[in-house]
DNA sequence: CCAAATACGGAGAGCATCTCCGTTATTCAA
DNA sequence: TTGAATAACGGAGATGCTCTCCGTATTTGG
């Protein structure tokens, strides 16, 4: 039974569910950016064009329309990861550097740090993209540990949260950057190994 | 008109009200502590034992429910402030005790970080109390900035936005109190002026 | 004890997520 | 080209949440 020659089992999807999930995906980025992730699924169907039954069969739930948008955006991170690699030959900050990318990356869509984070409790779409970049993370984190840029209890979940956390306090205002500033500074001189911890 | 003598125009509030008004607000403390912020507010009225209406009417959502709890934790921590006022004689120390005290009181309940964080977006019925505590945090500090215990750039509310971060992120776990050391020892060497910024 | 004032409670409006299934579009072998 | 077989569509509706409205019940003060 099933003797094909190749092709085995697997088919191309129909045209009109390629059609329809690339209208999706297009409302969806689009209503992510003007609205925040908080967005209704309804609302995007209908900016799609499409049935909400539609919808949740491309992509069961929210998260998991944000993680197919979120690789679309994982490619740029990686870019930068490449070019951070590429141009600096200081590990610290290489670190710093990757700290910023990581996140514009977590402020792509506003609202985009609660999912994340919820990622991070339990299993979801998300899941596997996160762990990714704490992986990456990681790799940064070691290189800067190794030259003494960074603490060395450190991990890279604990630089991943840190942005993460800085990212979701940064939500409180759009227009005024003062506060994103402030907050990654302070983070910075938490793994900066600079001076910390002379010890009162 | 309205020419009476005392107790102008204000009454007590009728028996039955206050009987439950204290049941709603013993229900939903229960219910926030086991639960968590999220829980429903019917689920809230049903193990008050009154309607939904009874408890919209003594308050109108769930923030106003919140900020009334809240106001009995900001007793414990006022008390707190004191304490620290009269046993810590370093402003380096204060601020640091204090911030933890605060990072306590954000953590009273399960996902209670959201609230705070939007009641800094927009005016709710939690706003004045976050603003109490923000002025708090400034006093301390202030007194910490004069002696060069912390970075003169920083405000009251960066402060407080850090902590409340870092509560937000320390939410991923209940068990593992690891993660929230670990952000709050960022958070301090961000604050702590000690070697900070020597600059590469 | 009665009338006025106050508070109660739950049905239901409005909005969200997500499912179910009768209908429709697409594909592919004959 | 045609006509099953297959795959996908779409929207009504189940469920759960916040919050309102208003007929009914309780409390209060004279």
């Amino acid at each position: 039974m099933n003797a094909m020659p190749h092709t085995p089992t697997v088919r191309e999807p129909r045209r009109d569910a390629q059609r329809n999930r690339a209208y999706i995906l297009d409302a969806a980025r689009q209503a992510f950016l003007n609205e925040g992730v908080e967005v209704s699924m309804d609302a995007i169907a209908k900016k799609a064009g499409v049935g909400a039954g539609t919808l949740y069969r491309h992509f069961p739930n929210k998260d998991a329309l944000l993680a197919a948008l979120l690789d679309l955006h994982h490619a740029t991170l990686d870019e930068q990861r490449t070019m951070i690699e590429a141009e600096e030959r200081n590990s610290g900050q290489a670190l710093e550097r990757w700290i910023d990318a990581l996140g514009d990356w977590m402020l792509a869509y506003h609202g985009l740090p609660e999912p994340l984070r919820a990622a991070c409790k339990v299993e979801s779409a998300l899941t596997p993209t996160c762990l990714d970049v704490i992986a990456t993370t990681e790799t940064f984190l070691q290189a800067a540990q190794n030259d003494g840029f960074a603490r060395s209890t450190l991990q890279g979940r604990d630089i991943y949260l840190g942005a993460l956390a800085i990212a979701w306090a940064s939500g409180i205002t759009t227009a005024d950057q003062r506060i994103r500033t402030v907050l990654r500074d302070m983070l910075k001189d938490g793994w900066s190994a600079h001076g910390a911890n002379s010890g009162y």
